[in-house]
This record gives C-alpha cells, sequence and structure tokens, in this order.
DNA sequence: GCAAATTCTCGACCGTGGTCAGAATTGACT
DNA sequence: AGTCAATTCTGACCACGGTCGAGAATTTGC
C-alpha cells in the first residue's frame, strides 16, 4: 500500500465505509432541518454526501430508516442528559422531568418526530437503533422504580419493569396523540402527560385503600381528575 | 329529468357520487384482501372501481386513506358487537373482552391494521373518521367505569374519561409493539394486553393502601408481577 | 504475489403514487 | 331550451423512492 499513514491502522475501511456512512447522516440531518423532511429527495441527499445515489440506499434501506437515524442519536442524547438530572423528588416528578425533556426535543424537531413515531410502529423485524433508545429507557426508569419502591414510596410488589412498561406506552400514545393533531404545542383540550401519569401511579381500587396518603404523595390524591366531567 | 323515478329523490347526485365512493372502498377492499395492501396498485382499484384514477384521488387523498376508509368500517362493527356483549364481570374482564374483540379485529387483517395504525400517527388536522372509532370507544368505555364506580369496584374520585383515556393508551402501545414486531401473534416476551391493564387499575401507593382487596378483586393483588423479575 | 471472494460504489432505469389542466355533468335560474 | 357556475371526472404526465447489474475496491486464501 504505497504511502500508508502509520498515524492510523485504518486504510481504507474507515475512510470508505464510516466516513461515508456519517457524512450521509449529516447531511440528511442538514437538509432535514433546513427543508423538510418531504422536501429533500434522496438524490439530494446522496449528491450533498458526494456519494451515488446506490451508495445511499446499500447503508439505509429507504429515506425513512436515515431519518431514524439521525433522530435517534439526538434522542439519545436527550435521554441520558435527562437521566443524569433527575431531581430528587417523588417518583412522579423525576419521571415528568424525563418525559418533558423528551417531549421537547420532540418539539424541537417537530416534522422529525412525527416521521419518526410513524416509523416506530411500522418497522418490522430488527428494529434498526430504535429499541437501542427505548432499552435505554426502560433499564433507567426502573432504576428510578426501585429507588422509589426501597424509600417506600411504590409498593414493593410491583414489578419495576412492567411499570416502566406502561408508563412509555403512555408516553408513547400522548406523542402519538399530540403529533396527530398538527399542533406544535399540545391540544389542552386533550389530558396532560402528568396527568395520564397521575392516573397510573395512584391507586385506584376502593377497598381499604384510602386516598389521603402520606406527606411525599399527597398531591396524587386529587390529580384523578382530568377536567370538569361535564 | 326525463323521467326520474319517483322511488327516490336522488337524480345523479347519488349514482355519481356515492356510488362512485361505495365502488372505490368495495374495490380497496377487496383487492387489499386478495393481493394485500404494497402489492395492489392505485390504478388497479380504479380500473375494478371503474373510474379514471383521478377521480380515485378525488375521493381519497391518498391510497392510506382508502385503507383507513376500509379498516375503519370494520373495527367500528367490531367494537360494537364487543360492547354490546360485555359480560357481567369485574372492569378488568369487561374492558378484556373489548380488548380482545379489537385484537382478534387486527389480527384477522393483519397487514392492514399496521398501515392502519401507522396512519393513525401520522394523519393531520381532520382525522378522516378515525377519531370516530375512537370516540366511540371512549364514550362506551367511560360508561362501563362509571357502572363500576357505582358498584364501588373503583374509587369515585377517579374520572372516567380520564381511565377511559389511559386505558385506551395502553391498548394502543400494545398494539403498535406487536404489530412492530410482524410476528401474527403477540411477543410472548412482551407484557400481555391484560398485565398492562392490570398494572393500570390495581393500587400502587405504598401507604395506607392494602395489597389485599375485596373478594372480587383479590385476584388484581397479585399481577403486578410480569415475568420472574430475573 | 496472484486469484477468488467479498464488500462497496455507482448511476441509468423503473414503477408507482400523486398532480393538473381541462372536459364533462349537474342543477338552479331565466 | 339556453346560460352559467359549481362540482365531479379523467388520463396523460411527472417526480421521486427504490432496484439492479456491472464493475471498483479490499480482504481472504493459498
Amino acid at each position: 500500500m504505497a504511502a500508508a499513514g502509520i498515524v492510523e491502522v485504518v486504510g481504507r475501511a474507515e475512510r470508505n465505509k464510516r466516513d461515508k456512512r456519517a457524512r450521509l447522516i449529516a447531511a440528511a440531518r442538514e437538509l432535514f432541518r433546513t427543508k423538510g423532511f418531504e422536501q429533500t429527495t434522496t438524490s439530494e441527499i446522496a449528491e450533498r454526501a458526494d456519494v451515488g445515489k446506490g451508495t445511499l440506499f446499500f447503508h439505509a434501506r429507504s429515506k425513512d430508516e436515515l431519518l431514524v437515524m439521525v433522530f435517534q442519536e439526538d434522542m439519545g442524547r436527550t435521554i441520558n442528559r435527562a437521566f443524569a438530572t433527575v431531581p430528587e423528588a417523588s417518583l412522579l416528578d423525576q419521571a415528568m422531568h424525563v418525559f418533558d425533556a423528551m417531549l421537547k426535543q420532540d418539539q424541537r424537531e417537530f416534522e422529525l418526530a412525527r416521521i419518526f413515531v410513524r416509523e416506530l410502529a411500522f418497522v418490522k423485524g430488527d428494529h434498526h437503533g430504535i429499541d437501542a433508545v427505548t432499552q435505554a429507557f426502560f433499564s433507567r426508569m426502573s432504576v428510578l422504580i426501585e429507588q422509589a419502591q426501597r424509600r417506600g414510596e411504590i409498593k414493593a410488589s410491583v414489578d419495576p419493569a412492567l411499570l416502566a412498561y406502561n408508563m412509555f406506552a403512555l408516553h408513547f400514545s400522548f406523542l402519538v396523540v399530540w403529533l396527530g393533531t398538527g399542533l406544535r404545542t399540545p391540544d389542552p383540550s386533550k389530558p396532560s402527560m402528568r396527568q395520564m401519569l397521575e392516573m397510573q401511579l395512584v391507586g385506584l381500587l376502593e377497598s381499604p385503600a384510602v386516598v389521603r396518603v402520606g406527606s411525599r404523595n399527597a398531591r396524587l390524591s386529587e390529580v384523578t381528575k382530568w377536567k370538569a366531567p361535564k
């Protein structure tokens, strides 16, 4: 190999595979943000990344997948940051801290979030890197729940994994409804993320369960209301 | 109006608008079911309905919307039937009766259900007739919840509308995960619809809330487990 | 060091969903 | 019947996402 660089062991394996892929994602991100997803054509992306159109579809199976790559990176970062700055508070507040951060990110890249969510519901088999994101969320949220159990806030009989699952499910549905409206800001006539979460976390069964609870969660008792039940 | 029929006041308003539209939906349903959604082209549908291709897009804004029209009809019927045959049982069992029926319908038209769900998350502004379906679900489920409250099964402080909302949210997410796997039968490694619902309905807060409850809901207390917490 | 095999690159090409400018219906009003 | 505006209809047309096969680059096997 004529005069190979000693600095890096990578010959072409990197410049060709890694680099092209990175350039593709960068180009896509840039164009999606400035022109919008629909308005951007795959040919444009390929050209901007300085590769042939066929090469684009070698690295990403579809235009949607390209978007997933972009969005996933951003959302992954957001989730990491959110969990790293979780406050010392009730589980509800901690969860809302995380959800707020995610929702903010969705708001920032509104159109991309839409397609991402649509893709989430549509991709079959291997979920690209999507469940890398959701997996990260589940395990971190489970830890939070276990901590809440240890400090006596949540019943010990609850399976943290299942509760985390439900919380994410609620978040996801909230997201879909919001994005579905097309309004950049959540529809106030619909339940808020916090209300949905409160409904999940508060006890519902009559019987011996009492509405009033320990000081920490006292707030929860009244929140099972959504709006004037008309 | 040469020799207009006395039987019906409709001249051509019906034969042209209603009829064409109906023929379009019928043709689409037939083709989607036999050939599959992707394999069916819009030209085929138009031809089978005996209209021009442009006419198709005059009645439905997109191919997806055509599918929504088809699927919506079927799911609407399913929901009506399910609520009409709700058993006398706990709220959980009643809800599961309904969800089971819906899930069965999704299974029957697996591919169509996928696109429908994807569309649900994607349509902006006017939701075609989608929320006609969801609205029907909400109000009927709210009634069930109110009845459960009246017989002392569910706390009176709970807002039925919000709880119905959460239950649907859980169902929707379950659906997305299931459909996302591409497996015709729900992935057993994931929480079941019933488990998610139980997690929502059982009380979670420690404090005065007791795990054991009245005979009717005794079952609920143990179900907050998902699988061996490993 | 060469050959075979594998991975990657590319742009001409294709089928499809969707558009559009106008043609054809329709019913209301004279 | 004749005029008119509005609505409904139509197929030629187009842009775009995605495919394909022919090769260039790289790696592996000997």
